[in-house]
RNA sequence: GGCGCUAUCGUCUAGGGGUUAGGACGGAAGAUUCUCAAUCUUCAAACCCGGGUUCGAUUCCCGGUAGCGCUACCA
């Protein structure tokens, strides 16, 4: 007989990540995609720390876990830590022991190795542990002996367990092909399967939506469930994420890109990168692709999720992987903005071509989306974090400048870098050189500018008509005229728009720098 | 080895018994502005293979192949 769940109408759901490793963008996915679904649907979204594995726990993975959800910005209503619930662990395995559903394994542990799962077959239980009688047991359990308690899985009369997944559809395997899985350790300390079992039916998690490499193991989840009188949930398996070589992520193999804090530190914008990352598995099945969190929210369905596991289309570079460790960890130390030092590390480091280009072509797509205010209020604290001291209000107006011009926030520094320092950087003075003309027309351009631009107001329209006809009037073509000023002024040829860009900088930087530029000339 | 899941452009995907198989990123070409970017236009690019069902399969069914997952006293 089963006991029906709570009566909670208000769908219950969790992310349940187990503190070993950094916030893994899969995990990020499975977290986000379980918010959609709380969210859209008025539920609940609980945070389980499931840390049963003690040895493999560490503080740091907890730390990363939280800051990464903390950076994506996204909430949750209720958190639990597995291992604080142990007592309801052991209760439910002793439940299921009582009712003759489990027996005691005192078979000692196997060491380390899995050539169980080789060609020999599938393994399903140990022999002779699984007839022991009861008294038997009983009596070597009280004797001090070490045992794991397993799963007495039915498969008398080809009985099939038996599930809907939201995703895959009806899913069935015989109880022949399930082997005695563990419940309870010879620690004594609850295997993943009975924890998370416990928890779920304890926290009345209605809905169960996590990673397809669970699909599986639901079969072991439904029959533990019902041992123990419960209703199993509503179960929702994810495709998973898997690099471009088809393999799962890792970090040992694929480096920093798979650790959602890498993103963070190179400049993504979080709505960006959940946007990306809705789109991994899930399609709102219109043409939609920048979507806001609110578009995800309205628009997120289980239906919408795809069945296939999904590329993380990043580049396997070598020369990344060796270095993204150390600048991705140390970003929080400042850039030094110039000397070759810093154009090397900024080379190397430079993960532009290292992220998924749709990830990237997204954040740059939801970086122009936002309004100028709150882009450059972002823009700030990574400029200040650089050592360049400047204010509020002045990158308020370079802000524009660069809006159309960034993928990641991070590019702040390199494409509005002459707006922050004092010197420019040394630069080819032949980049001063005009299309069509020598050093002599560069020459004379900027001295047409110097004068000029000292009894022009530096406003865009005054100084569009006063460099216009100045150009008329020493008989170059208008783009002739631009160029070397711009180089003058920015230290290279690509650069926002000449005259809003002269109005930042203002008459008295603008005509140091040209000053210095003709020098070079000379 | 066993069991399970999956298969549409390079990547993310839409679609579905009869379609010029749609969109996005990326790529190429062009337009445009003072450069760059943005923007716009255009182009190239896909239904894993073999059977079956059917008047007709990329779509449905079966088989193969490939990939992935599970097969721990990890989660």
């Amino acid at each position: 007989m089963t006991v029906s769940r709570s009566s909670s109408v208000r769908p219950r759901v969790r992310f349940a990540p187990s503190p070993t490793g950094f916030l893994h963008v899969g995990s990020a996915r499975t977290f986000i995609f379980n918010w959609l679904y709380a969210r859209r649907t008025g539920g609940t979204m609980i945070l389980r720390l499931d840390d049963t594995d003690v040895e493999r726990n560490t503080d740091a993975s907890v730390t990363s876990i939280f800051e990464g959800l903390k950076w994506l910005g996204l909430s949750w209503d209720e958190e639990y830590k597995q291992s604080e619930r142990g007592a309801l662990h052991r209760q439910m395995a002793e439940a299921i022991l009582e009712k003759g559903l489990a027996y005691r394994d005192f078979t000692p542990a196997h060491t380390g190795d899995s050539e169980r799962s080789g060609a020999q077959g599938t393994w399903l239980f140990n022999p002779g542990m699984r007839e022991l009688s009861r008294e038997a047991s009983d009596r070597r359990a009280a004797a001090g002996e070490l045992f794991a308690l397993r799963f007495r899985v039915p498969r008398d009369g080809g009985q099939v367990v038996r599930f809907t997944d939201a995703v895959y559809g009806e899913q069935m395997k015989a109880g022949a092909d399930i082997e005695d899985f563990a419940l309870l350790r010879s620690d004594g300390m609850p295997t993943y399967h009975l924890a998370s079992c416990a928890d779920d039916a304890d926290l009345c998690i209605s809905h169960i939506i996590r990673g397809q490499d669970h699909l599986t193991n639901t079969f072991k989840h439904v029959l533990i469930l019902e041992a123990a009188g419960y209703t199993p949930p509503q179960f929702a398996h994810l495709p998973l994420l898997v690099a471009p070589d088809g393999t799962k992520l890792s970090k040992r193999r694929h480096g920093p890109v798979v650790s959602v804090t890498t993103y963070r530190d190179a400049g993504f914008l979080p709505e960006a990168f959940i946007n990306f990352l809705c789109l991994l598995g899930w399609s709102p099945k219109d043409d939609r692709t920048k979507m806001s969190q609110q578009e995800l929210i309205e628009a997120f369905s289980l239906e919408g999720i795809n069945r296939a596991n999904a590329v993380v289309n990043f580049k396997e570079s070598d020369v990344g992987r060796a270095l993204l460790p150390a600048t991705a960890e140390s970003s929080t130390s400042s850039v030094i903005p110039n000397g070759r030092e810093a154009a090397v590390r900024n080379l190397l480091s430079t993960p532009e071509d290292t992220f998924d280009p749709k990830a990237l072509w997204l954040n740059a797509e939801h970086i122009r989306g936002l309004a100028i205010e709150d882009l450059s209020q972002r823009l700030l604290p990574i400029v200040r974090e650089a050592g360049f001291n400047i204010t509020p209000e002045k990158m308020v107006r370079i802000t524009p400048l660069i809006r159309e011009r960034i993928t990641l926030l991070r590019d702040v520094l390199t494409v509005a870098d002459f707006f922050f320092v004092e010197q420019l950087p040394p630069y080819d003075p032949a980049e001063l050189i005009p299309q069509k003309g020598d050093a002599a027309l560069a020459l004379k351009v900027l001295q047409k500018a110097q004068a000029v631009l000292a009894n022009v107001e530096f406003k865009h329209d005054p100084l569009d008509q006063a460099l216009r006809a100045a150009a008329q009037e020493i008989g170059v073509k208008a783009g002739q005229m631009f160029q070397p000023i711009r180089v003058a002024v920015c230290g290279r040829k690509n650069a926002p728009p000449l005259f809003e860009t002269l109005e930042v900088l203002g008459k008295e930087t603008t005509l140091a720098r040209i000053n210095l530029a003709t020098q070079k000339l000379h």
